[in-house]
DNA sequence: TGCAAACTTGCAACGAGTGAAGTAAGACAG
DNA sequence: CTGTCTTACTTCACTCGTTGCAAGTTTGCA
């Protein structure tokens, strides 16, 4: 996040907040489909070639601040005290995610809810998430593993992390496919959404099984 | 599966073996990206275009038993017994699913080894292989709540559903690209990783937080 | 001032995917 | 068996994403 100091480096910086503010831009205001590279490279005054050596595709442009996000999760693994339990750690973990990226009025406030409605409606922008969404997991999971060792094994770890974001994905996704107009769902209900979400959480802290143990 | 029983959907047919032998035949052969549509086309002696009017594109060919399977699982929960749980009966569901696909020596046997292969080493099979993933575990929560309408709501199936499956798939993937010969870990020592999976789904079913339970 | 490294550009090319128009062969009524 | 209708297949032309290459252009630095 510290810009650079050269010139080289803040220019270099500029080209590529351009070319973001253009892509957005154009995606929600054209479509995803709708706009070619050509366009968005156009808008940030560049050549079609230049945009290929910021972003290695055109899906990459929509998950920027990923690797960001992430580094926050990881710090909060890392900073764990001595007596959480791994699943408080995680969940703890997950949640700032989303927070930071799913909840309104951060920097990326305006991206969020494009890049949901993208995901839920365009194929190649679907891929890449999951893509993206599967690698996370991965990466939690060693970083869970590394920072309980003697509480989960690496297999243990990377289905403890499957099983969270798994339950909460495949419940968020439940809520964004069912509703035709996602937008207003999280901004004018998000408590509602939260709610259901916390219940996905519950449930795979719980067990699939906890129903039956009762 | 029933053969149409006119010249023209019984060639119909052939046609479209014929493309999955042929790219079957060349991904393993060449590798995926090597390997062109105008390729798979020759080999299936058809034009380019035809392939679209079969497959409408090139990662589908490998998914082409997907609905088959899919099948199976789905009419596992529809013939749940009146003691059976929830879990037990989606449990059951997943089990058939992986038995069928990804052992060794079925129909398929020769296409899921490859498959899998190919789904950790190249981006556009990956990509698509989870789409397909998060789509199924969608369709099996709709089925598992109509199965159990006034034991899981709509959020309990998909968080139930997504919980199981995130685990296993995540704990698979785990396996898969901690060694670097699939074929091999596979054919070599399967119970080994069944063994695995079985845990993986033991942490789903009894929360992932049982530990703390203890 | 001048050179090297880093960036950008234009161009050519390839592969995936789509639309339109034409041809040939199976289906079918008479 | 014959003409017609349907449907698959083909060919052609085109768009778009993506990559390699061979220039230019700009910046950092001596």
């Amino acid at each position: 996040m510290v810009t650079g100091q050269g010139l080289r480096e803040r220019k270099k910086e500029r080209t590529r907040q351009a070319l973001i503010t253009a892509a957005l831009e154009l995606f929600a205001r054209r479509g995803y489909d709708e706009t070619t590279i050509a366009d968005i490279a156009a808008g940030a005054d560049v050549s079609t070639r230049t945009f290929f050596s910021y972003f290695p595709s055109k899906e990459e442009i929509l998950f920027a601040d990923t690797e960001e996000r992430l580094a926050l999760a990881f710090a909060i693994i890392d900073e764990r005290g001595p007596t959480d339990e791994p699943v408080d750690v995680l969940v703890r973990a997950m949640s700032t995610i989303f927070d930071r990226a799913e909840r309104f009025g951060a920097a990326f406030g305006r991206a969020a809810p494009l890049r949901l409605r993208l995901i839920s409606s365009v194929p190649a922008v679907q891929g890449a998430a999951l893509q993206r969404l599967l690698s996370a997991q991965q990466r939690l999971a060693v970083r869970l593993h590394s920072a309980f060792p003697e509480r989960l094994d690496r297999v243990e770890a990377a289905a403890t992390v499957g099983a969270l974001v798994g339950a909460v994905v495949n419940t968020m996704i439940s809520i964004v496919d069912g509703s035709d107009r996602v937008d207003e769902l999280l901004a004018g209900d998000p408590e509602r959404v939260l709610a259901e979400l916390r219940r996905a959480v519950d449930v795979a802290v719980r067990g699939i099984g906890a129903a039956a143990r009762e």
